[in-house]
DNA sequence: AGCGTTATGGAACGAACGTTCGTTAACAGC
DNA sequence: GCTGTTAACGAACGTTCGTTCCATAACGCT
């Protein structure tokens, strides 16, 4: 007669000791597994039957942390974007420099994106997959991270008087070059995002204030 | 009693006078259907259906012109490619100078971008989503077209003495800012492609030759 | 008139999908 | 010891998916 206790093998029913803490270190832990699976899959081939097996939950037990597929990629991406912004805000409190200011822009979103290539890559590769009330308040924080960066450009453009800058074209190809890395970066080749930040920021910013204003400088 | 034949409203069944032309011409209508489809929808989430739908075709006619969702996507990809190499080669005969050859590299690429706005945001947002021989055919074109551009900025890099640019990083920053577009083009706020070419092409080629070589020119 | 080729469509297949239902342990507070 | 909450599960639902089978027109050629 064979025993039955030793047969669970998957998540056991667990030792609850703080009831909150629990439920929100199975929710992140659930988080890591989903994006790990819409970055291998992409989001629409990526199956709710595979986020089961890679976390280890039964289908109907994921539905305990998030009311949809959808509400589960929401959660992924506003976390995602959170983080993003709240170091930026904090790397960023203190400086006045326009031109340093970019530079610490662009070294927090590479170090975010280098450092997690996962949620970078679910970050913008799916940046348009959600429709509605979800897509709205994403949308809302890209666009908040969008306008400070903007911002940031028009001060140098007005410190170092450029007068034929087009922020908003300089700054969705800062964007195009670092979103763009998810499909490239290989930390054996490029190395950790401190070698990738600085020469992008140089050519970024070499590129933004043109050759003639070096002359005067 | 009705008659029979003015019920058909979908494709007529083919009045073939040039059986060779007929293929091709309806096979390139499929594949701007699919293209449209694949673009709002994404790949994975958009439907054969969806296609025989927006085609006119039935379920079973499509398989005619491809053998499956993956063939369809293959050729969407190399005709695309194929053009856009095309386009380059044809304009870069005779260009010795790298400089100018950059220029023309960068407006050709966002010619066709601007101009096909579905059909790069296929090439751009599925360049990762096959499997197999189709993704490796598909490989080769891309590695072909990257080669050639990190073949320009050598050159460059030669002749304007630019001891530290790390080539590898400067053409995918390049084609990251390119590429990007997709995401944020509006004809209305950014205007045609010579509008976005040009001032990209400023922020790339100052943003390697750097400050310091403006001066000696 | 008859035949092979080109081109198309209706109907169906099995598989996989997101989601829900009802149930069941384990624990906390009383 | 009882009760409500937390956390998880197996099984199933109805739908949609990519693909295939088979039939059938229209045409070019003989």
């Amino acid at each position: 007669m064979p025993s039955r206790a030793p047969l669970r093998e998957k998540a056991s029913p667990a030792p609850v000791r703080n009831p909150v803490r629990n439920y929100d270190r199975r929710l992140s832990e659930i988080l890591r597994c989903a994006t790990e699976v819409f970055c291998d899959k992409g989001f629409a081939a990526a199956s709710i039957r595979d986020i089961s097996r890679a976390s280890g939950s039964s289908l109907a037990g994921l539905y305990y942390y998030f009311k949809s597929k959808d509400h589960l990629l929401f959660l992924i991406q506003q976390e995602a974007f959170s983080s993003l912004i709240a170091g930026l805000e904090k790397k960023l409190t203190g400086v006045r420099d326009p031109e340093l200011a970019l530079r610490t822009f662009i070294a927090n979103h590479l170090e975010h994106f280098v450092g997690n290539p996962k949620q970078a890559q679910v970050l913008s590769h799916e940046s348009d997959t959600l429709k509605g009330p979800y897509q709205e308040e994403i949308t809302a924080l890209k666009r908040k991270y969008y306008r400070q960066c903007v911002s940031l450009v028009e001060q140098l453009k007005q410190t170092r008087q450029l007068r034929g800058l087009n922020s908003r074209l300089a700054v969705l190809s800062l964007f195009g070059m670092m979103n763009w890395i998810y499909t490239w970066y290989n930390p054996a080749v490029d190395g950790d995002w401190k070698g990738i930040a600085d020469p992008m920021a140089a050519i970024f910013l070499n590129g933004v204030l043109g050759g003639a204003n070096r002359i005067d400088k």
